[in-house]
DNA sequence: GTCTACTTGCAAATGATTTGCAATAAGGGG
DNA sequence: CCCCTTATTGCAAATCATTTGCAAGTAGAC
């Protein structure tokens, strides 16, 4: 299947690849990851602090750096608030969400439009390593009844 | 031409338009709409608020009631910062940008991946009203030299 | 010109995220 | 297993964008 698999390493794999790093494996470190892996959503800083017992400024810290270790994608859905998925092994994470704007129901889209057109908009105005971010938004079949 | 053009409606156009919601025809808010009129790319509030002599909040406050009435049209780039444009009489304003992760240089998109796709998420989740963002991020011509 | 509701300025509150710093723990070497 | 160096943590304070309470100011109707 496609990115918003449940990437099914387990933390010793994890760990492996956080030694690599050469970065110290700690309990707030493993922890973040053993929720993240639960997960087949992003999750908030704070949602994951919450199933925690480490400082919130903590959370942010092992994010970030889990982030550049290219383990966590960060995602961002216009509130204001970042959020985080666990990365598989090679697995570069993207992908997009189709979110419900009364019940921020989230669902993992792994279609993307033809790599084409960004291909066509960075030779067009001479960008080099074009990237996207794309969210889709709308209401999902419960709030349409409501 | 699309999206990105100028609307060059002058600022009775626009002082009508609030009339017609009827709200106040204040100086703050004239003096915002004739900011956003000269630029091409979305601002935020504090720039709009450098070019001004009114208070920060009241940048905001109007923004947002322009936002409302669908005068201006917010903009997310991801660096938690939202980015204002004007809009046209009868636009909603739908188009992206290419950002430069260097040096934040903007580049307008009119372009967008066929609504084909939008649909077909929208159907396949049972997804009602459903839009998206997209915005590029690459490295412009001049960032790639250095 | 008067009157009233809508607006503004100013300061304080929010909420997410970051940072300084002293206390603490991870992992290599002995 | 102990020690030592250095990365990491907890806690509190700082940032930053944006919002909000409130008293003073003003646009627009009469
Ligand atoms: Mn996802
Ligand atoms: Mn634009
Ligand atoms: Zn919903
Ligand atoms: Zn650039």
């Amino acid at each position: 299947m496609a990115a918003h698999t449940h990437p099914r390493q387990n933390l010793t794999e994890l760990t492996a690849r956080l030694r690599q790093h050469a970065q110290r494996i700690t309990g707030p470190r493993q922890l973040i990851l053993e929720v993240l892996r639960r997960e087949e959503h992003p999750l908030t800083a704070r949602q994951i602090h919450e199933q925690l017992d480490c400082d919130l400024a903590t959370v942010y810290r092992s994010l970030r750096l889990l982030e550049e270790m290219a383990m966590v994608k960060r995602f961002d859905f216009g509130d204001g608030t970042a959020r985080f998925e666990l990365l598989g092994q090679n697995d570069d994470g993207h992908h997009h969400h189709l979110v419900c704007r009364e019940c921020s129901t989230v669902v993992e889209i792994g279609e993307c439009f033809s790599g084409n057109l960004e291909q066509r908009i960075a030779n067009q105005h001479g960008f080099a390593s074009v990237s996207h971010r794309l969210e889709f938004f709308g209401l999902c079949p419960d709030c349409q009844a409501a």
